[in-house]
RNA sequence: AGGGGCAUCGUCCAAUGGUCAGGACCCUGGUUUUUGGUACCAGUUAUGGGGGUUCGAAUCCCUCUGCCCCCG
């Protein structure tokens, strides 16, 4: 059981042994910047809570793990003018990774979190993240990279409980964390400050460039390319007075940031890399599918043509979704997880 | 050293001589959010300077300054 100290999981925990398993909670924790994530009040309290509980707890060192496969790729796509979703790499390649890696050692079947998404089983048999049933809340767009192998050992007990059942149900079982406040921002840089995570490690990420048109004209300058993302609105201080600008392209090599003016851009079709399926790349021929490129998103009718092994092609039936490039996609049918990958 | 035109928020524009000079964009803040962005809400900033007419001037008159255009 992954035990973050907060509501959520804390929750899990008493429920987990209200329900007769036999249960062992672990805290992930590493050091970023001299500074504890999660924070020493956080370990405490999930600390206490397991020894209130009876539970064994353990405190699992992911530093390594999440230097190599979040904070490492996240400033490298940064440099390369691309947005990463560091919390879908590390929900699949640090969270649940090193809890399996723990109950194999501890000789546990499953592992559980407080993520609020639900499984699903598909007439294939294969068990799926799908949406929760508290729609505010769903995660599974952050769990949408999972493979098959760590969904089969996943276990969801949040899977039909809304925010408020969830405080309620803390505060009844006396939960310390049953007020602690909802995180958010990126949980390795200070202050939630990326800007400044990226400025130490990757300087060269913030030399200036020129921002233009589509025509070639330079409109203004910019201080890095690590400061945009495309769609972006906002920060260009572009003053022609005859509306919005937004960015359209950024290219890491002439450090130019490239901007179109009125709509937000769109894209009809793009490419996922780096794709993970749970069906096999016929089943998806001529399905219509939806897709969402934000964790707050819409979902989107789309079509999927899968490429190749991690690689497939999506087209929107409808208008187009802002996606930039390095941002994850998750492919649902329904309320199932079909598949997600990086936008290429 | 002829003639004509224009000067309003940071930007682009609006305002029959009459409510706190309006809007869009930018910017700032907030809401939302386990990423970034988007979206939504809110807010700051202006009548080039000086005179005059009028109960009242962004608006009419004079002048200074600065731009633009046409003809030499």
């Amino acid at each position: 059981m992954g035990l973050s100290g907060g509501v959520d999981s804390s929750t899990v925990v008493s429920r987990l042994l209200a329900e007769g398993h036999d249960v062992a909670a672990a805290t992930l924790v590493m050091e970023r910047g001299g500074v504890p994530v999660p924070s020493e009040e956080a370990l405490e309290r999930a600390r206490a809570l397991c020894a209130s509980l009876g539970v064994e707890h353990y405190a699992v060192d992911v530093a390594d793990a999440f230097e190599r496969r979040v904070c490492g790729p996240f400033a490298e796509a940064y440099a390369r003018g691309r947005t990463p979703s560091p919390c879908v790499a590390c929900n699949r390649f640090v969270k649940v990774a090193s809890l399996i890696d723990l109950a194999d050692s501890l000789g546990c079947d499953r592992v559980a979190t407080g993520h609020y998404v639900r499984l699903e089983t598909g007439d294939d048999g294969v068990v799926r993240v799908a949406r929760a049933r508290d729609r505010s809340k769903d995660q599974s767009y952050y769990l949408c990279e999972l493979s098959p192998s760590q969904v089969a050992r996943f276990m969801a007990p949040l899977a039909q409980s809304t925010k408020d059942e969830v405080r309620a149900e803390a505060k009844a079982a006396q939960i310390p964390a049953a007020n602690a406040a909802e995180s958010m921002g990126v949980c390795f840089a200070p202050g939630g400050d990326y800007r400044a995570f990226l400025r130490e490690r990757r300087p060269d990420a913030f030399e200036p460039g020129d921002i233009i048109d589509e025509r070639g004209q330079v409109l203004g300058r910019h201080g890095g390319i690590a400061g945009f993302t495309v769609g972006q609105r906002r920060g260009l201080d572009i003053r022609t007075g005859d509306g919005p600008w937004f960015v359209s392209a950024i290219d890491p090599e002439s450090r130019q940031v490239s901007v179109g003016q009125g709509v937000r851009p769109t894209c009809k079709r793009f490419g996922l890399t780096r794709a993970v399926l749970t069906r096999e790349p016929a089943w998806f021929e001529g399905r219509q599918l939806q897709v969402q490129t934000h964790y707050r998103g819409r979902p989107l009718a789309a079509r999927i043509v899968v490429d190749g092994p991690e690689s497939v092609s999506v087209e929107l039936a409808g208008d187009g979704a802002l996606a930039a490039p390095g941002q994850t996609c998750a492919v649902y049918d329904g309320d199932v997880v079909v598949a997600g990958g990086t936008i290429a």
